[in-house]
DNA sequence: ACATGTCTACGAAGATCTTCGTTGCTTCTA
DNA sequence: TAGAAGCAACGAAGATCTTCGTAGACATGT
């Protein structure tokens, strides 16, 4: 059985968030790379229970465990926006794509690189 | 004092969905027009909190409220994206709109059309 | 007037999420 | 070796979200 992954919380992603930019981690290392405010034994609970769910793997041959996220970032990330796709925007990229670029006006480099993308999304074409 | 929004839950955004493919509605409308499976006082009750929290306004001139999103379906999405935005990809427009991308395998005149979108917010720029 | 149907309001239960205190185990150190 | 420090596990409280039963107001038709 394939473990389904819910979408994460408000709390565990901002778990993950952090173990993505600085790699696999303890407990203490979360704690000290978060945003200051939140307890130690908070974010413990938090990633025993992302272990419980598979969001987060655990490496306990130390003394102190070692949590990894369970997938890469980039897949967490395009499920997160399928679901929001289809939550907001009735599944038109179009549309979101639209709204994520008139809230943060892009500079003219972004939109170059935008347009590198299509290409090469047109060009992969089966 | 500007009602700050906060971002709709689920059920919440599931009611905005059917009120802005669908217009003002009222309960029983909204009702009919989501998927089944809902009772009556459950989406009467989220609307009734809907508008505490300023997500729709109430016509109660009528016997039967008609209730209408307060703020326009883009302006909501481009919340939500921003929102997603800041929590999972670090504010980087590009890799969203990389992962929209590539989870959906647009076709040739999406592309197009997303290349006249850059266009056009090229030449807008200031 | 009364019964019936429709409506809003309200309260509370159940589910999920977040937070942290406490406990007991292990490791370090004086 | 005794005490202190660091660690995971657990349980429970508090917050928020979702769901619905019940009650009372209002209209309609007989």
């Amino acid at each position: 059985m394939t473990q389904q992954h819910r979408r994460p919380t408000e709390a565990e992603l901002s778990i993950l968030r952090v173990l993505w930019a600085k790699g696999p981690s303890t407990v203490r290392q979360v704690v000290e790379r978060s945003e200051p405010g939140t307890g130690y034994t908070t974010i413990l609970k938090l990633l025993q229970i992302m272990t419980e769910k598979g969001l987060v793997t655990r490496d306990d041959s130390q003394q102190s465990h070692v949590f990894s996220p369970s997938q890469p970032e980039e897949k967490t990330q395009r499920q997160l926006v399928d679901d929001l796709l289809d939550r907001a925007f009735g599944g038109s990229v179009q549309k979101l794509v639209l709204q994520a670029l008139s809230g943060s006006k892009p500079s003219r480099e972004e939109l170059t690189e935008l347009r590198k993308l299509l290409n090469t999304l047109d060009t992969r074409r089966p």
